[in-house]
DNA sequence: TGTACATCAGTGAACGCGCGTTCACTGATGTAC
DNA sequence: TGTACATCAGTGAACGCGCGTTCACTGATGTAC
């Protein structure tokens, strides 16, 4: 092959970190490094022209697929501008979806890397990006005046405890029961007055 | 070592199933036979005299780790004999403790071994074990007068989700805010009347 | 009850394979003049 | 602007190691008489 332009290396670079992000979240981050290579269209050996090591891309592909979701979040709250209640409604309808649950790749990192993140090391890069990035989307579901983030750390323990559920039973009814069920509550807690205050 | 008597032989089985419903919980079902061998004091060889293949250990063990758990709510429901509201709160509680939070092998089976389940085949006898033991848990948190369990199931995610987020973000003070805030919800919905009817 | 021998649970070395990582090599790119 | 050459992204084979699984072997157990 021989030498490849700054510019390809670079965008090379950036999509071996995307199929990270993507892969990481569908199979786990014991994913080998092999087929990572392999599905960004590159052989396994050039990998450590541009990471560190395994772990490196791990804390990046974090950080990328969480970059993913707040970007998705401002979006969703610019398309129903001002009306807050109806940006999270639409953002539980999609959460809770069949198509979310059976799309982890470009799915929820929080839920899709959670085992994943519970055997990292405490001091790992990849658990400082996952805690904020569960802060920041609790956050993004909280009660506007309340005065705490517990509101909005309750829905996302039920969206997350629902969607992985909804996994981990796929092929029984139960799989669908579960979404069906957790989204009727939260759209109903979100019209109801907070019960939290 | 020789032959083994019968009696010792099955002991023997039992502690490498034993072993092995604590440790997947722990570390994933990732964990290699030989590791498991040795956690259960024997050498890695004699593991095909008791078992067909990993695969089938992981079955069976998901099953004993579920029959843990029946005998855990069972035993609750004694010790609150008749007060299913307190023997719900006491489970709760306990669910979402630091000490479960801290120490997977012992806990709950849906949590820890969710991602793992979600990766399995749809036909695996693990996932037919584990989704009939989420509907069972989620009938015995469910209340009494519902129609359908769909109480028990957003109960189940929340304390699942909040448990499962807890761990990932273990380290940070958000940890202990994300079981705080679930406990207090949850006990709070044990009060209030069903809103879901 | 005592003896002879077949059984088989457990051992430890080995199988082929895939892992994360390293390295000599290639040859187009980028640079110095 | 054109030429000579150093750089370095990507290749593919190899490293030591751990994986799930197999197998020849051991010797106490269980059984047949």
């Amino acid at each position: 092959m021989g030498r490849v332009s700054q510019q390809q290396a670079e965008e090379n670079r950036r999509r071996v970190v995307e199929t990270a992000a993507r892969l990481f979240r569908e199979k786990g981050t014991h994913l080998s490094v092999a087929d990572l290579m392999k599905a960004s269209g590159l052989t396994h050996g050039g990998f450590y022209k541009q990471f560190e090591s395994k772990d490196a891309l791990i804390d990046e592909a974090t950080a990328h697929a969480f970059g993913e979701l707040t970007q998705l979040h401002a979006a969703g709250l610019e398309r129903h501008a001002g009306q807050r209640d109806e940006a999270r409604q639409a953002l539980i309808d999609n959460y809770l979806s069949v198509e979310h649950r059976d799309n982890p790749a470009d799915g929820c990192p929080a839920a899709a890397l959670a085992a994943d993140m519970a055997r990292e090391p405490a001091d790992s890069g990849a658990r400082r990006v996952y805690t904020e990035g569960v802060g920041d989307f609790a956050a993004a579901l909280a009660d506007e005046k309340a005065d705490q983030n517990a509101d909005g750390l309750v829905r996302l323990s039920t969206m997350l405890g629902a969607l992985v559920l909804s996994r981990a039973t796929k092929g029984s009814p139960l799989s669908e029961e579960i979404l069906d069920s957790a989204r009727a509550a939260l759209i109903r807690g979100l019209r109801e007055p907070s019960s939290s205050s």
